[in-house]
RNA sequence: UGGGGCGUAGCCAAGCGGUAAGGCAACGGGUUUUGAUCCCGUCAUACGCAGGUUCGAAUCCUGCCGCCCCAGCCA
């Protein structure tokens, strides 16, 4: 990280050294080759951010590029999600959104270059026998009984593939490599696979499609990528795709270079998992605000800016990590601090009777928008005989550290008055259900003579003014710091939603759908866009404050139960 | 046990032969009508371990150790 804050990652510097040696021409594109096959993922989220951001830097161009070489596992569903994730990012494809499948025509004239040349042959081995034929990590593998084939039997067999007349596994096409390398992507892979089923985008065009390897350097090569970054579980195919690059014809030659990806702790990041969650239901859909999905991120309040901050504060390496939540939600709170304006909500509402206020009076109290931007106005909260304020900010025998509400003590109530607790009413089963307190009419706020100062201060609602609003108070999905995901029963959090019924001051009423608020004292919440209706808005929890009382009163009441 | 990678603080991460940046967390203090925010301070004699080279090593060399990835006609 440089003064500025710009990273200057080995992969930027990579880059750089290319561009200053005049490689390429000193042109820089990169490109973000999502397979159509799912949600995009937050750890999608650090690979757009690498390709998109460092062409930026650059001054070059990323593309948006379909992987959807396997007709079989892909769905036109998932294209429009995976392009309005891209862009609610903040990055720009501009024209430049292409498919692997857009490149089919060159690659199999490029498939037959090499049969051609000797390097591929068509291989009428079972999938069991090639697999037997590979050998082990540790055996070289055996080299097929078709690996001999003339040029010409070749050039008519995989001529006869792509028309049609062999069946689904019957053959394949496969690079005459090395049977013995050590590398096992380089023992003769398969190129080509029949798939008799139609494509989304080329119909039944096609009914034999290119494998990752083969598909994914020429798609690169003959776009006209010049870094092509990925994760590190493709540094063993490189070899590949170098050799790819060295035998044929192709117009550029890029440069692969691999990072580590995202791994989140209480996270799974599996599209194979996250599908899992939503088809069994543990999650209301691929947008469900616990979802590490960027749409799910997207309702759960977190901004785009704050997930870009995250990436660039973790890094670009080739170390495998795993990163704390706290990270992520420090970036939303430092975003949302700025941005949301406040209100009050009552969340777990306990009734308080102002005993020495007028019943049929209301004052009306001004309220900061926001505690350190003034060009955010101000409000204006009713003040009542009745108020609701919340639950455990009042507590009947407390720790000598608790400075909000106790039976005979005094709190402030933000912008309005200071209150004393007369009396406490209890149900027949000892609940506390309502504080009875007096308030001092001279320490009304902004005054200009507020009185008396004291410890704590706290939010409230008039009773009869608020409206009720649902509010999902989300949490971590997974209660482990590791989820495998192979025991959802035992991994997945119970409580990773609570919804409440809260008390909200009555300008929170008709919030629009997709706006901010810090509940104060509470948390950052957002309007959920699909679930809230006209005058009924329905608040995400997106992150709690942090809480340093939570601390406190974890050492106060085990310090009490040992002293 | 073949091949490819990676080891700097609790979690990330700079460093590129000249004497360990920064962020998150934690801890201490100040401001505060949000126990929030903000501000100040503390936090690696130490870079997986052991040798070696050098005036000088996290950086170079050697040997160990640990962790991750690879045996789909998935990507």
């Amino acid at each position: 990280m440089d003064k500025e804050g710009t990273p200057t990652d080995f992969i930027r510097q990579i880059v750089a050294a290319d561009v200053a040696a005049g490689k390429n021409g000193g042109r820089v594109q990169t490109r973000f080759p999502p397979e159509p096959n799912g949600y995009l993922h937050i750890g999608h989220a650090k690979a757009i951010c690498v390709d998109f951001g460092i062409a930026e830097e650059f001054g070059g161009t990323c593309y948006l590029r379909f992987d959807d070489t396997n007709p079989t596992k892909e769905d036109e569903e998932y294209v429009e999600a995976i392009k309005r994730d891209v862009r609610w990012l903040g990055f720009d494809w501009g024209d430049r959104l292409t498919h692997a499948s857009d490149y089919f025509p060159q690659m199999y004239e490029l498939a037959v270059h090499l049969i051609r040349a000797g390097k591929a042959y068509v291989d009428h081995l079972s999938t069991e026998e090639i697999r037997e034929y590979r050998g082990t990590l540790t055996e070289p593998g055996r080299e097929s009984p078709y690996r001999n084939r003339s040029v010409e039997e070749n050039l008519e067999l995989f001529e006869r593939m792509r028309r049609g007349e062999f069946e689904e596994g019957e053959c394949v096409l496969r690079a005459k490599i090395d049977m013995a390398s050590p590398n096992i992507n380089l023992r003769d892979p398969p190129l080509y696979r029949i798939r008799k089923v139609p494509h989304q985008r080329t119909g039944t065009t096609w009914c034999i499609y290119p494998l990752y390897d083969f598909a994914h350097t020429l798609s690169d090569a003959l776009e006209g990528t010049t870094h092509s970054l990925c994760t590190l579980e493709f540094e063993d195919h490189r070899p590949l795709y170098e050799w790819f690059l060295d035998n044929l014809p192709v117009p550029h030659r890029p440069r692969q270079i691999e990072f580590s990806r995202l791994n989140l702790m209480y996270t799974q990041m599996s599209k194979r998992r996250l599908r899992q969650l939503v088809e069994e239901k543990h999650v209301e859909g691929w947008d469900d605000p616990r979802m590490p999905t960027l749409s799910g991120f997207r309702r759960r309040g977190y901004t785009p800016e704050s997930i870009r901050d995250f990436i660039r504060r973790i890094g670009v390496t080739k170390k495998e990590h795993m990163i704390e939540l706290g990270l992520l939600e420090s970036c939303i709170r430092d975003d949302l601090n700025v941005r949301a304006e406040r209100r009050f909500a009552v969340l777990d509402p306990l009734k308080i009777t102002i005993v020495n206020f007028p019943d049929d009076e209301v004052e009306w109290l001004e309220a900061a928008n926001h505690p350190s931007r003034s060009e955010l106005g101000t409000r204006t909260v009713p003040f009542s005989r009745e108020i609701l304020i919340e639950r455990s900010d009042f507590m009947e025998d407390p720790p000598k550290q608790f400075h909000r509400l106790k039976p005979g003590g005094e709190v402030r109530l933000r912008y309005a008055y200071i209150i004393k607790c007369e009396e406490v009413v209890k149900d027949a089963a000892g609940n506390v259900v309502e504080l009875k307190c007096s308030y001092d009419p001279t320490t009304r706020s902004g005054s200009g003579d507020e009185g008396r100062k004291v410890k704590g201060t706290i939010h409230w609602v008039s009773a009869r003014h608020a409206a009720r609003a649902e509010v999902r108070l989300y949490d971590r999905l997974f209660k482990v710091p590791f989820p495998t995901g192979e025991s959802l029963e035992d991994e997945l959090n119970p409580s990773s939603l609570e919804i409440v019924e809260a008390a909200v001051e009555p300008a929170l009423a008709d919030a629009p759908p997709e706006s901010h608020f810090q509940f104060e004292r509470n948390g950052y919440f957002f309007v959920d866009p699909v679930l809230s209706r006209p005058g009924k808005p329905v608040f995400n929890r997106t992150v709690t404050l942090r809480d340093s009382w939570a601390k406190l009163e974890k050492e106060a009441l085990s310090g009490a139960a040992q002293g």
